[in-house]
RNA sequence: CGGGGAGUGGCUCAGCCUGGUAGAGCACUUGGUUCGGGACCAAGGGGUCGCAGGUUCAAAUCCUGUCUCCCCGACCA
């Protein structure tokens, strides 16, 4: 079956490629640029989706779905927009034979099909505020992709919702923002910085955007999400307008929010080693593996090893656990142990007759790979809290690598020397052409600024001129 | 679009320099022995060597053209 994998010294990127086709979880499509995502992996993603969805849900968020192609006109109507996305576009010329009298884009974001459905919707302050969720593809024309991480199409969620106020808008972008930070932090196990982005690093079409940026085993920055306030400008460009409590119309406040399976990427380059795939055990689609040995046992001793092994899977099950028991007798234990650390199990449970004798098995996490004699009438309750203990630990051990890989550099030099080594604080005046000087020269791009760091003038780095404070430069993905 | 590399059974690749009946490992099929960290033995099935020209008695191999894919950059969630 599946070989060794890659040893990520080898080199980060060839690891991970590797690693997301070993462990079945996509694969490269015939359509260029465009990825297979197997069963292995859109099961993360459906794990995703049901703890993301509960939480817009729970707050007040609605699902809806838009058409799939944008007449080209719409993403005109804001210039910024049309601009930042035109490179990538793919357009649909034809249909039904002939040539279409005018193209229809396929969406690289819908916040230009959306406004035209909100402005017939929205008539009165009462209506606000319309808060939006889809659940969709987008295709975006990249000139190079990487299973996951850049894809031309992706599946993702885009928020969108209208308030009546500029306040309410910033709100909703805070809020979504923190969202994500909860997802990444509680479930994925990703520790985030949540910030907003420079300028030139913002959403074509936004006042503000502000991302989470995650931490990847290479020190590398992952942008993984992002939240928009948007301001008047979709409003503006498309007329989506209320009557207000004056009497008077106002256009609405807008925001945009999105998460894709770019996460699924970073979950696998936070976690994973070289045996393969780690994941948290709140989005594990196999929470256990329950292998039952019984090589040289007798036909009874056999008997009894299966009993036993499908018996704990009904109790683990009953419990809210994802269990499978891997009766194959053609493979080996030995087999299914690599097999298992390769696709991510979370637990691994050894059943044979020696256990038996003793009334116990063997259980294994998968990160740390120790193996614990566990008596069978504890094994419920030893595994839930196995599971507990494995999320905590990864976050903790992930935050402890972004931690120990940031650092406050002080000169250009400094940041130079240190291009490579993980998340850079440092002064920067604000200016663009600066920020692009840095990126030309180094490959540092600015990542956000972090709420949680704490802004104290100084001098920037390249220029010497004042700065406000520090900002987080990195190389990202 | 620039700079590298690769196209040979399902997969990973050797063979090419120096032309002469297409190979290995993995996977697959059958039988047997195995089975607590990726088992072994035996037998077997499967390939117009990316495509098109050319040179030659003879081309996977040499020449020309062409297509595709991968990696590194520019772009990006």
């Amino acid at each position: 079956m599946a070989e060794k994998l890659a040893p990520r010294e080898k080199g980060f990127s060839e690891w991970y490629v590797d690693l997301v086709q070993k462990a079945k979880l996509a694969d490269y499509s015939d359509v260029k640029g465009c990825m297979v995502i197997r069963p292995n992996g859109y099961a993360i993603w459906e794990n995703m989706q049901r703890v993301l969805d509960k939480m817009f849900k729970d707050l007040g968020h609605k699902n809806a779905y838009f058409p799939l192609l944008i007449p080209e006109s719409y993403l005109k109507k804001e210039a910024e927009h049309v601009e930042g996305f035109n490179p990538q576009l793919a357009v649909v010329t034809h249909a039904g034979g002939a040539k279409l009298e005018e193209p229809y884009v396929i969406r690289p974001t819908s916040e230009t099909i959306i406004n035209r459905s909100f402005a017939k919707w929205i008539q009165s302050y009462r209506d606000l505020p319309l808060l939006i969720n889809q659940w969709a593809n987008v295709m975006r024309w990249e000139m190079r992709t990487r299973l996951f991480l850049r894809t031309t199409e992706f599946l993702w969620q885009e928020g969108h919702t209208c308030h009546e106020t500029e306040d309410d808008a910033e709100k909703e972008t805070l809020q979504m923002l923190e969202v994500y930070r909860k997802f990444a932090e509680d479930y994925m196990a990703m520790p985030v910085m949540t910030g907003r982005k420079t300028e030139s690093e913002k959403f074509a079409g936004a006042l503000r955007t502000y991302s989470i940026e995650a931490m990847m085993q290479d020190k590398k920055a992952l942008q993984a999400g992002t939240s928009h306030n948007l301001g008047q400008n979709f409003a503006k460009a498309f007329d989506t307008m209320f009557q207000g409590r004056d009497g008077k119309q106002h256009h609405v406040w807008q925001t945009s929010w999105g998460v894709s399976t770019r996460l699924i990427g970073g979950l696998i380059m936070t976690h994973s080693d070289d045996t393969g795939l780690i994941v948290p055990p709140r989005l594990a689609p196999t929470h256990v593996v329950i292998i039952p040995i019984a090589g040289k046992a007798t036909d009874a001793e056999k008997t009894q090893v299966m009993e036993k092994s499908h018996a704990l899977a009904a109790d683990l099950k009953k419990a809210g656990l994802s269990v499978v028991v891997d009766d194959d007798d053609t493979k080996s234990p030995g087999w299914k142990y690599s097999e298992h650390e390769l696709i991510g199990t979370c637990l691994r449970v050894e059943l044979g007759p020696k256990d038996l004798a003793k009334g116990s098995c063997v259980m294994v996490r998968r990160d740390v790979k120790q193996k614990e004699f566990i008596p069978l009438d504890q094994a419920v309750g030893k595994a839930q809290e196995m599971l507990e203990q494995m999320q905590t630990s990864l976050f903790e051990k992930a935050k402890s690598f972004r931690d120990a890989n940031t650092f406050e550099v002080n000169s250009y030099e400094e940041m130079k020397e240190k291009a490579d080594a993980g998340f850079l604080l440092a002064h920067w005046n604000g200016d663009p052409k600066v920020e692009a000087r840095i990126k030309d020269e180094t490959g540092l791009t600015t990542r956000n600024r972090p709420f949680a760091l704490k802004q104290e003038a100084g001098k920037c780095v390249v220029t010497g001129e004042p700065s406000p404070g520090r900002i987080v430069f990195s190389k990202a993905y």
